[in-house]
DNA sequence: CAATTTAACTTAACACTGTTAACCTGAGCT
DNA sequence: AGCTCAGGTTAACAGTGTTAAGTTAAATTG
């Protein structure tokens, strides 16, 4: 009837859904309570989305696009391909930190329970990447940055960062760590490993 | 009856836990499927696990006991710093290859099915920091390592591999990208962080 | 040795879960 | 007016973690 936005329901349903995830964690999201919060038979859920992952990978979806978004802003007016890392990372960090629950939803996923799903839904993961990708080969081309393959070089660029916020989501650290202080020193030490060793004929 | 080497049942129960485990994934893994297989009543297992997170928990210490052994042993013969590095990320990163399943055991638990569990469990997972702790320490001593906080920089060295080894595992790379190829310049990467930057003869 | 406590195990049941099948209902088109 | 069909429903299946209550056999005690 009212024509929300997008088709009704499924509108409905995908916000509450980014609600009750938010509020419950992906551990107690279940398509009864989703459906409850809505209104609506859980059953009805199924004429929106194949399945529960289906849904699931509709919040990821939308989840990467915001972050991407989120980062793409951020480096528009940035100049020196350094400074561009250093905000990337830094944004990223940010948003990790401010959407614990989001941010884990999009790794969270193992590879066994997506398997069923198309690696198409990756394409958009990839913006991330080429945004990374891009600023290297600029870094390199200004003879700041020593990388022979920047697409692999931007993959291990979010894979440490992943890595690092995965230690401090999961209160894994050290509690003699400060956070602040260890997320500083891990974006310090992964862009370090990105600029030109001076003095020294690597290899 | 036949005393089998701890404590009976306790001991069959972990045993077919984790086979189930690694032949069906942490996804389909249920206590009623592993009672099933140890011809016991799924109540039985309360007898020896408060709940289904200890029984995984007490899976994931062992796994990490298993792979904190297989890191000790590796760096015995080594003198060189830069070459216990080397070979600590080496040998994790192949039994995150070699164990996908119990590998992200140790990981894809979140905080929040954690939070029930004391930190106390944490303190073995330690000792795999505490090693390259004093890796780096000794490396700092002999001058080949820049780190003015060794503890904070082995969480950053395990966090930096834990996320290579996260994109890999979850099968996110980009199907231009070699996964060896990725693995060896991202080791190269977190280890060359650490060196000593400026004019250096090393190597 | 007999009585009793206790540990190890069982069945039955509760309140959930994702998912499917079968049914209904009303708007739009021919 | 009759038909199609999208969008919704209820009922049901097979599975889950977990608890309560009951059994049974071994160990401990008087």
């Amino acid at each position: 009837m009212a024509q929300t936005q997008e088709k009704g329901l499924k509108r409905k349903i995908i916000t509450t859904a980014r609600q009750v995830l938010l509020s419950d964690g992906y551990h107690n999201f279940s398509l009864r309570k989703v459906a409850r919060k809505s209104d609506v038979s859980a059953t009805s859920i199924y004429l929106h989305f194949e399945n529960k992952d289906d849904l699931v990978h509709t919040l990821m979806d939308e989840t990467i696009r915001k972050l991407n978004n989120h980062l793409k802003n951020s480096i528009k007016q940035a100049i020196d391909p350094i400074e561009k890392l250093n905000i990337l990372a830094n944004r990223y960090v940010n948003f990790a930190l401010e959407n614990p629950r989001e941010y884990q939803l999009i790794y969270v996923i193992s590879s066994e329970e997506m398997s069923r799903y198309p690696k198409e839904k990756f394409r958009k993961a990839r913006k991330g990447y080429e945004m990374v990708t891009s600023v290297l080969e600029d870094g390199v081309r200004a003879g700041l940055i020593d990388e022979k393959h920047p697409r692999l070089a931007a993959y291990i660029f979010w894979a440490q960062l992943h890595g690092v916020m995965s230690v401090v989501l999961s209160k894994r650290l050290d509690t003699r760590i400060d956070q602040k202080a260890f997320i500083k020193e891990s974006i310090d030490h992964i862009i370090n490993g990105y600029k030109i060793r001076t003095a020294l004929k690597t290899e």
